[in-house]
DNA sequence: TCCGCCCGTGAAAATACCTTTCAGACGTGA
DNA sequence: TCACGTCTGAAAGGTATTTTCACGGGCGGA
């Protein structure tokens, strides 16, 4: 094996700033009941809890002051003292922001209007979530070696399959060479032919789907560059990846699949690896971007061709097998 | 010796806790010279000062714990420890008020975290804007559309082509017929064998994309509902559409094409699409959500491996190739 | 000029708080 | 059912904070 397995949370957590309900909800999964206790309580009222002792947080929580220790450390911080600092911040924070709150959950009998600002106000929290909580090492070391990969394979299945195809359409416009695998049999087989320097991304919301984790532990074994893009940085994908990027885990509903949060914080980071890219290849991505724009150009009608559609805009070469308009009789 | 307050913070008063500054100022005469200069220095840099224990404060401003402690009393707290907490809650304040200052366009030298928070703020942006120009009815009326129609067929190619695929995964997943097609001629294929009642989606942000706009029509004539998904409600594919969704379009830039603020655009839209239609068919959508979930679950390793993963690694459960030993008859 | 009071100050003791260790409790899979 | 590994809190062990206390120097009065 050719890589070393390094430390997953290692000193990989920054202390995080306003980016701490989002990183309660990404480790909750992986915090033992009473941690999620102490997790919960915290991250319900900064405020409050910034202003007990250790002894008083284990007391409301119901807890012993190891495990609010514990708590603090899993979440990235080296003690309870550094943790109740960041809540104060966060507590300030809070209160200057101001945030008008349309939290509540989607119920069945929301009229649309409601349902938009709710899903629009979702997203823009899994946005500043996902920002907040990005580890901009992390994601400098896979800009990087994207930047200089011969070959960046891509594996992601359902949802997270069409981020990965986004992914891939992005760098193929810049001149990369990148492809998006759905098909887990196909995906190894791809893997098993990537070498020194070749990137492969897995992309897992769950951090624990087997049809894309193989792929990548493949990839991995061969020697390329592998990177995890996932909600859960402590599942099972992590292992095979040389850089994690977490994406941020919003609370979802019966209504509300968890598909959609993570969707929207998977493409964020797919887009900041783009853009990151793109900057570090300006030259060969500038025109490469204005060449795949250009080439396209033709299958646009003019703008507002409308009825001039029908005069000469873009035709499928050969009828599709029917005769069209087929006036009723 | 006078008293040399200086001006810390300039007008930019932020609301409350701010007064820890000006209490330094009104306090000052009063205070001995060793309390000066802590008061000095907390003033100076409450983010560095947070930072420090009493001991490292008192040897920073060459003074002693108790004269510190003495200090913090006379700003009014408690003691040292409450002091510190304020003055981390006052960093973050000032952290955050400078945030907002991100609206530039992403250059090509811009350093990574800059991309993100340029992107996350301009993703963010996106979806506010989606949602304030929203129609509403139009909106109703492709729900309703979708509600009951027997089978939905959806056109969107590249990127848009994407924004299908999710869609018809979701509608999927709550038990609706529904396919995305990205190839224009089974696209125009598909079209003709639409009837009355048949939902038809084009998705494309310029409006004017031959290859969507012609399957779109057919489904049209063919006497389909059809739905238009577009950023230029003007654009020809208006033409053939019952009812038109309109995509908010944001600027864009040479590093940041406008794919990416189209994309969360649409995505907004189709979101409501589908928790608008999972609530008018909630009977059957919730069931269906559940099942699919509970399908997938084997498709997942055991969520927890986390620190174990050091003594011993997880391993898929089923190698990927997997042969489902199928028992000979 | 000298004396003595008093305030300011920091060293060190005392305390409160945080962290670590360890052994029992609990659940889980064989 | 048993054995094992994990989770948990009680208590020991350290740090950080607070308090105490004595020294030293300034200032007014003799």
């Amino acid at each position: 094996m050719t890589h070393e397995v390094k430390e997953i949370f290692a000193g990989a957590a920054p202390p995080a700033p306003a980016a701490l309900a989002a990183k309660v909800r990404t480790l909750a999964p992986s915090m033992t009941r009473s941690m999620q206790r102490v997790a919960e309580a915290v991250a319900a009222d900064p405020a409050g809890c910034a202003a007990l002792t250790v002894t008083g947080l284990a007391e409301l929580t119901g807890t012993s002051e190891a495990t609010v220790v514990r708590t603090a450390r899993l979440l990235g911080y080296p003690g309870y003292r550094d943790l109740r600092l960041a809540l104060a911040g966060l507590a300030a924070q809070q209160q200057s922001g101001r945030a008008p709150a349309v939290t509540a959950d989607i119920a069945v009998d929301d009229p649309l209007a409601d349902v938009v600002a709710k899903l629009a106000y979702d997203e823009q929290q899994t946005l500043a979530d996902t920002a907040a909580a990005l580890d901009m090492v992390q994601l400098g070391a896979a800009v990087a070696a994207l930047a200089t990969a011969p070959r960046v394979e891509i594996y992601g299945v359902a949802a997270s399959g069409l981020v990965a195809q986004d992914l891939a359409q992005k760098l193929l416009r810049i001149g990369h060479i990148a492809h998006a695998h759905s098909d887990p049999h196909l995906a190894v087989t791809n893997a098993v032919t990537l070498r020194a320097k070749d990137v492969a991304i897995a992309i897992t919301h769950s951090g624990s789907t087997g049809d894309v984790i193989e792929p990548l532990r493949v990839a991995f074994e061969h020697g390329a560059t592998t990177v995890a893009i996932t909600g859960r940085p402590d599942g099972a994908v992590s292992q095979y990846a040389d850089h994690v990027l977490t994406t941020s885990t919003a609370r979802e509903s019966e209504l509300r699949p968890a598909a959609m949060s993570s969707r929207t914080s998977q493409l964020l980071v797919v887009d900041c690896l783009f853009v990151g890219v793109a900057q570090r290849t300006y030259e060969t991505a500038a025109p490469a971007l204005a060449a795949s724009y250009e080439a396209l150009a033709h299958r646009h009608s003019p703008a507002r061709a409308a009825a001039a559609a029908a005069a000469e805009p873009f035709r499928p070469a050969n009828p599709p097998p029917d005769t069209k308009e087929p006036p009723p009789p």
